[in-house]
DNA sequence: CCCAATTTGTTCGTATGTATC
DNA sequence: AGATACATACGAACAAATTGG
């Protein structure tokens, strides 16, 4: 288990609540002993005893370490309080709280992908099976038709950045399959809350489709470089797609009697 | 404040436990109305007559949105619970949680180093104030003369990330500076934990140096392409140096009485 | 199917600590 | 200093969920 969060000593007074240092203090319990996800921690009863401290106390502790993710409590015999493997969703949420108030425009979304999508092509090329190519494919498959309204283009969007998603999956790099699927989230979450591709936009299908194909085919000849190349090609298109739809969609709430 | 975590409704009934869903629906409340950080959330007395809840399931819900960094309560009168932003630190300590157990290789940690970081160095050439590069090169000044023991080449380690860690905060593009700082961060924990950097490595020194100041030249005389070159080139330079005193460390681990 | 044991989950009443006026 | 308003903590009792007999 990690570290607590911080460990300098406030200056007058233990500054932090009793449940936080608590929690911090059977964070660094568990490390101690190494235990492993699944592995039991005491009861509430038992660290009731042992901090001597109110039931209400352990138990707000033991919520703060429940909602970082690194343990679950189950009711019943051979119940208790379990550690547990924070799940990539949930680390996905954290992280997603702190860009809630950052602002983040499409620009700056598309710098972080641009710089690790074609590191993940590269380092994916001609090391793929074929099931996993397949799988890729069934996913292009999905957006063969150019959408005929708005809601079908939303649900191709999703499914491309699906893609994304499931290439960044078949990396043995925890961090760069973490960071690239939770840009991608981040892209459609930013695009949902501002209504982008409210205008249809066929050019953004096509390129995408073609690059993908033309991907596809780089990964399965195992040619690192070309993927590479290819993947960055694809970003700066979308990239420079979806500003140009954001930048009719912001045309749109103009005030319909002339330019400004 | 961001959507609650998951939405989907589990199967047979609430699933979740009521402290989780007050939780959630004080998240929701608090993205209906928009506040903002700073902005004074209903007091536990009014929240528990609202929710109809005892005092300690409230609590428990606080203590969640407070373990997310996303509220803060101070005691006294005009004190209460309040929205609060998520710090970086925070969002950092929790999305660093989840890579606890992923066994993060300095392989994969320096792909996404190699990827990121010449994109800032381009992003920021021609950018910064004089100010801005007198800091800079204040940092790299502390490590001008070679370490002459494992401790100040351990200092000398992490002023040099420090560097890093300033050039990214110098950038205005919120995601690339946290995944900037956070992946040399990252990198420092595996560095102390796995006891790096124990052999003294003048080599090391000397090329982080070099580049650093070619790297501030370029930065200052707004070079762009070549500040993104030299970027890459020092991050490849100090994975491979990384990577040999790692087989070196280990070496030292193995049996004295000769190879295996 | 029910019953009993075990463990977390929830409630209420009361008391204490802390910051503001 | 004292009153006030708020979070914080305690303790005992009760409720719900799960497992095994």
């Amino acid at each position: 288990m990690p570290p607590a969060t911080t460990r300098s000593e406030p200056r007058t007074g233990s500054r932090r609540s009793r449940p936080q240092q608590v929690a911090e203090a059977i964070k660094d319990w568990v490390m101690e002993r190494g235990l492993q996800p699944g592995d039991r921690l005491p009861s509430e009863a038992e660290l009731i005893d042992r901090f001597a401290m109110a039931k209400g106390t352990i138990r707000e502790a033991l919520r703060i370490l429940e909602a970082q993710g690194l343990v679950k409590s189950r009711t019943g015999p051979g119940g208790g309080v379990f550690v547990h493997q924070v799940s990539e969703d949930r680390a996905a949420a954290l992280l997603g709280n702190y860009f809630y108030f950052q602002r983040l425009s499409i620009d700056d979304i598309y710098a972080v992908r641009a710089a690790l999508e074609p590191e993940l092509a590269a380092s994916l090329a001609g090391k793929l099976n074929e099931g996993q190519l397949a799988a890729l494919e069934g996913v292009v498959a999905r957006y063969a038709e150019p959408a005929r309204d708005a809601e079908e283009e939303r649900v191709q969007h999703m499914d491309s950045l699906r893609f994304h998603a499931l290439l960044a999956e078949l990396s043995d790099n925890a961090l760069l399959r973490f960071l690239i699927r939770f840009t991608a989230n981040m892209l459609s979450e930013v695009t949902v809350t501002r209504q982008l591709y409210t205008p249809p936009n066929p050019e953004l299908w096509e390129s995408g489709r073609d690059y993908q194909a033309r991907l596809l085919a780089a990964l399965r000849s195992g040619a690192g470089d070309e993927a590479r190349a290819i993947m960055a090609a694809h970003m700066r298109s979308a990239h420079r797609l979806m500003r140009a739809q954001e930048a009719a969609v912001t045309r749109r709430f103009l005030p319909e009697d002339g330019m400004i």
